[in-house]
DNA sequence: TATTTGTTGCAGTG
DNA sequence: CACTGCAACAAATA
């Protein structure tokens, strides 16, 4: 069909050719279609935002990706230079553009940037079309069908999502043959569109990490994953090894999922694919399809909450009082606490740029709940800074997971920095590729070298205090402490009822301290018999079943007390889920 | 209202 | 390895 349209793919994350609606859209009845990446400083190391460049190599290595593969469709990339809404109406008018097409994005300052583009576009009389296909499904449409708010758990979306069904098939594959740019645009000159090098966008070392950027490398990871549909169909994210390095225990496609060289939908479909050939397949929240859905919650409930990567003025964030500690920081940041399975993954991070998620749990809840007690948000900073798959929502939301601060609250549950690691790697070869100074340090002594008689320290060529840091604090002196203040900041948050000062008045912390006495004789009820499965089976007659639970059939049945001791506790805390509708409301 | 459940804790016991 | 105590949270469920 001859084209009849000018118009423009814009490319910001969806760097990917495959479910590609925008792209699909841009190439209907066209005659010139231009490709378009806007280099926006604001993602530079010189504006406030800081990115490393191991993640800004990374797009750039997924641009030339796009590159090569226009160009294996006669068409080009174009790499501008500039902020979108200088660049724009510049193009709208010298190519003659009739429409602009781009993936929707709902990130705090894509919605800012976008909007301001969609006015120029108006303006200039330029159509513009912007599909949902970041996420599985329009997260809006689910905020809708959910009345209006976001599910804070996982229970809630799973049941939400299975209400809505599948999300959409992934778009097809673009045609084979782009029209290209017209020829002789200025602005479209291939001299000054091309991808740049990380020297000359103004990095000074080079990027360190192993993983590639591009679409390209995200199939073919994506093919590797797959190439053992057992392993994928019975994955548990909590099985999976945090110390693995050389051949890591999870899939890596986060990074490519983060800039959309990896279609979350395509991945979603290709699970269901072998969960149809697998009926015994793993399920959410700890299964890969589970995996996809944590994203997408945490994409919801974060885009339409205000101020979600913040502490203050964030309704669905428990209000700590954290330190403020720049030595705690520094040391964090740069590796150097002194226990070598933290700074061994904090060296990962600002190599690799990627850590496994659950070494991203033993770091973040050392950095908060569990040692230092310094804020996530501080933790936020860096992590956006170094990680290659670093992504607005997500970051914010495991930190607040992380720090007990949301989703989670079973504060006193603390990573060990000494014991979690060896559960895994008793050798220590993790510490050992990532802290090389630690490398001759023999296994007992490699996750408290401190410990290690000086002699041996000697031997090991790593004196403590001298080749590598004293632990800078006593682990069992600081998470006694640090949960005895979470168990302080809790009291406080639900004696102000919710903080967004509509709150259903407080007995001002009188009424946490009634709440735990009451729980306490709830626990004395069972009668020490626990939550154990065995225990709970014989009283029940039947096999184990999953949870703690069944211990309260006995503590009923040898006649302990109801567990309504100690009471007063008649009123009622706001809900999360009411405070965010609030917050929403009142929006 | 009472009880159970919640992707991923640890130390101690038998 | 299974279980319990630790000290005890918030949401879902019954």
């Amino acid at each position: 069909m001859a084209g009849v349209k000018n118009s423009i793919i814009w490319f910001r994350k969806g760097l990917r050719l495959h479910d590609n609606p925008a792209l699909l859209e841009a190439c209907k009845d066209a005659k010139h279609v231009y490709p378009v990446f806007v280099l926006d400083p604001h993602f530079l190391q010189q504006s406030s935002y800081k990115v490393s460049v191991n993640r800004y190599n990374f797009l750039l290595e997924s641009l030339e990706d796009l590159q090569r593969s226009f160009q294996a469709r006669g068409s080009r990339l174009l790499v501008l230079r500039g902020k979108p809404e200088e660049v724009f109406p510049r193009v709208f008018q010298e190519w003659g553009i009739t429409q602009l097409c781009f993936e929707h994005d709902t990130e705090p300052y894509a919605k800012a940037r976008d909007a301001a583009v969609r006015a120029l576009a108006a303006a200039a009389g330029v159509e513009v079309v912007s599909p949902v296909s970041h996420t599985l499904y329009d997260t809006d449409m689910l905020v809708a069908r959910n009345g209006g708010s976001a599910p804070l758990t996982m229970q809630s979306f799973t049941k939400l999502v299975d209400r809505v069904g599948d999300p959409p098939a992934p778009a097809p594959d673009p045609p084979a043959a782009i029209p290209p740019p017209a020829e002789g645009m200025p602005s479209a000159a291939p001299a000054d569109t091309g991808v740049p090098s990380w020297q000359e966008v103004g990095f000074k070392e080079p990027p360190l990490t192993i993983f590639k950027g591009g679409e390209t490398e995200a199939l073919a990871r994506l093919e590797a994953s797959f190439k053992d549909p057992k392993w994928v169909a019975g994955f548990q994210k909590p099985d999976t090894d945090p110390s693995a390095w050389e051949r890591p225990s999870t899939t890596v496609l986060s990074p490519y999922l983060k800039f959309g060289c990896l279609s979350a939908r395509a991945f979603h479909a290709r699970l269901l694919e072998v969960y149809r050939a697998h009926p015994a397949h793993s399920q959410p929240p700890v299964s890969l399809r589970g995996q996809l859905l944590w994203r997408e919650l945490f994409y919801t409930v974060g885009s339409t909450t205000p101020n979600f990567h913040r502490m203050a003025g964030n309704p669905v964030c428990k209000q700590i009082d954290w330190d403020d500690n720049p030595e705690f920081l520094a040391a964090w940041r740069e590796a150097r606490t002194g226990f070598p399975w933290i700074d061994a993954i904090m060296t990962q991070l600002r190599t690799w740029g990627w850590m496994h998620h659950l070494a991203r749990h033993s770091v973040a809840c050392f950095l908060t709940r569990g040692d230092l007690y310094v804020s996530w948000e501080r933790g936020v900073e860096v992590f956006e800074e170094h990680l290659i798959d670093q992504d607005h929502y997500l970051n914010a939301a495991n930190w607040m997971w992380l720090s007990a601060s949301a989703f989670f609250s079973q504060y006193f549950r603390v990573y060990s920095p000494i014991v979690f690691g060896r559960k895994y790697d008793p050798e220590g070869r993790f510490i050992r590729k990532f802290l090389p100074v630690l490398k001759d340090m023999p296994a007992k002594y490699i996750y408290e070298p401190w410990n290690a008689p000086l002699e041996v320290q000697r031997k090991a060529g790593c004196v403590i205090g001298r080749d590598y840091p004293a632990p800078i604090v006593d682990h069992a002196v600081a998470s006694k402490a640090c949960i005895a203040r979470m168990a302080a900041a809790y009291r406080r948050s639900k004696g102000e009822g919710g903080g967004d000062g509509n709150d259903s008045g407080g007995e001002g912390g009188s009424g946490g301290g009634a709440a735990a006495g009451r729980k306490k004789a709830a626990a004395a009820a069972s009668g020490g018999v626990g939550r154990g499965k065995k225990a709970a089976a014989a009283a029940a007659g039947e096999k184990p079943a999953t949870g703690r639970g069944k211990a309260a059939a006995i503590a009923k049945g040898d006649g302990a007390a109801s567990g309504k001791a100690a009471g007063g506790g008649s009123k009622r805390q706001r809900t999360l889920k009411e405070t965010l509708q609030a917050a929403a409301s009142d929006a």
